[in-house]
DNA sequence: GTTAGCACTCTCCCGGCGAGAGTGCTAATC
DNA sequence: GATTAGCACTCTCGCCGGGAGAGTGCTAAC
């Protein structure tokens, strides 16, 4: 069990490590916080500290590291939040009411804006419905045999495919066919257009609907992200080496950071935070995710997130996560109403 | 005036210094290449080549390593193409027919198979034509009130857009709402839709028009990018520094290299080699871009390009380039027809 | 329970030094 | 006049040693 006394000193240790990036020692927390103990009292509660295993030593005679238990304790009872000030949020309010309005534009501003207040890499996805249904269909004609098939989903996302039709069809007569496709498939989702399929004679028709549900599967492992603070992350003293850098570089593209987005189910109100070995993939062991997720139209989520390295400062990152998280949230609203 | 000989030893030099990246000295090309003088001989040509400007000098008593002019003859007069094998054509060809047939993944496919087979950054652009028009709009009942609109364009990308529109819409209304606006501004350009405003006297038609020609616009500088292979480029011995590499990395982002090629016109058939400070941009000054055009549909081009840094392999990028660009001006082709 | 004191450990930085790789020049050779 | 051998000179790089400094852990005293 930890005394109260320790938990104090392990929280100072924790908030000195985020701050300093070096190892701390029973020196440096006496004097910098002025403790009425000598450094021998804190060298013995250290010692404990590490038994418990809150801390470790990267080597016999360096000043003390938090564990990844140590964090999770630090970030569940010890560490002072910081809350985003009226001043900061009307700061942000402003950037976003500056900029051209538009769905992908604040997802992407937001990423940049999250980022750069928390410095560490922010993530944004566009929010998707998990099963996502089919609004409405429609066929552009592109030359004769080709056309243009385009499926809005009602989550508001648009996805299009190149599709052969028959011949001589011209752009009304592709009307016409859309037409009869949506009275057929609107609101279905991809399960349930697979369904209709053996209840429609027009072959063509069959193979048009055999895409939309193709559309609407696909849209599912896409999702667009907007990504920004990669430099300010890797200026960070843990990437000393090419190597560590390269590493990251390479994971923190689209693509992995779907994976570990997904492994996470994000809470709607609040932060997830997911620290260190906490984490599933290899490649995050020394990494921490704070994720949020947010309502965008129709039901649709979005998640918000803030990747950085475990030694990251949490009382600030987590409260600016949930700040965004509910800022989209009402963004969103407003451009729909 | 460059001796015969003296442009051998170029050559040697640059071939060289490409593949091992190690300042080359007058023992090694001797050594390594048999030649019929000795090492004195040798170094003076060199020194007359440095006097010349093709080569330089890192510190007094080091080999040679080729100047960007250095870099340009041998470019122009001196490399041995490395062409691409039917063998690995065949490859190639091979993965892209594996892979689902869809207009984005192909380009996305290309940019790493390009990547993979030069060693360094591949990026594809999507093709889109210079002043694109409007194809057809489309107006989808999100809710009362808003609506997304899609513009599908002539160069079969498709942009979208959320909308107000008067309150009691229903899709009906809106599919009899978007057909009037197609029949009107159907093959318009931007400029051409702004100067139909006057014309229009039904006012939410006038603020839709006035939203496509915004669509038809923006889509410009924007164009989707492919890139791939930042990590195989950064693991060159150029990048030893952690400095080094976050610049690198901070721009080799979409944003920065959509300016770099907006910056080359890029040929049509071959490929245009601009090496180090031949480049406007400040941060390429010790990088290589090498680009090529390809069509997409309805005369869209798009460019491949491959970015490495100064010392790249040229004889084997250059002729991938070009294949590339043709093998995707091919592939396109095929979908529509 | 707290603290002073001390031995011990480990890192980090600096300077020096020698080996090695190359050049540039000069004088001899073909 | 071109080529070459020879040699002095320069600069880098890796290695080693050693000392300063920062911390700890332990013991014994308060």
């Amino acid at each position: 069990m930890l005394s109260d006394r320790r938990a104090g000193i392990l929280n100072l240790v924790v908030d000195e490590y985020i701050d300093t990036a070096v190892p701390v020692s029973s020196r440096a927390l006496v004097d910098r916080h002025h403790l009425e103990f000598s450094t021998a009292t804190i060298r013995n509660e250290l010692a404990r500290l590490e038994d418990e295993g809150y801390i470790t030593h990267p080597y016999t005679s360096a000043g003390r590291v938090p564990s990844n238990v140590g964090y999770r304790f630090y970030v569940e009872r010890l560490m002072a939040e910081e809350p985003v000030t009226l001043a900061e949020q009307r700061m942000i309010e402003h950037q976003f009411h500056q900029a051209s309005p538009g769905y992908d534009d604040w997802l992407r501003l937001a990423a940049s804006i999250l980022s750069a207040a928390v410095g560490n890499v922010a993530v944004v996805t566009r929010p998707q419905r998990r099963l996502p249904t089919l609004r409405h269909a429609q066929l552009v004609h592109l030359r004769p045999g080709a056309a243009l098939l385009v499926a809005v989903l009602d989550d508001g996302s648009v996805r299009q495919r190149i599709v052969g039709v028959p011949e001589p069809e011209t752009q009304d007569r592709l009307n016409a066919r859309a037409e009869r496709l949506n009275a057929r498939c609107a609101d279905a989702g991809a399960a349930a257009l697979r369904e209709l399929l053996p209840e429609i004679e027009d072959e063509h028709d069959r193979t048009l609907v055999l895409d939309i549900a193709g559309l609407v599967d696909e849209h599912d492992d896409d999702t667009e992200l907007y990504i920004a603070g990669v430099r300010p992350a890797l200026e960070q003293p843990e990437f000393d080496s090419t190597e560590r850098i390269l590493d990251a570089v390479q994971h923190l593209e689209a693509y992995h950071l779907r994976g570990a987005l997904r492994a996470t189910d994000a809470p709607d109100a609040g932060a997830r935070i997911v620290i260190g070995d906490e984490n599933p993939d290899e490649w995050l062991q020394e990494w921490t995710l704070v994720v949020s997720a947010f309502d965008g139209p129709e039901g649709a989520t979005g998640t918000v997130a803030v990747l950085g390295p475990t030694r990251m400062r949490y009382g600030r990152t987590i409260p600016r996560v949930r700040y965004f998280s509910s800022l989209i949230s009402d963004l969103l609203q407003e451009v729909e109403s």
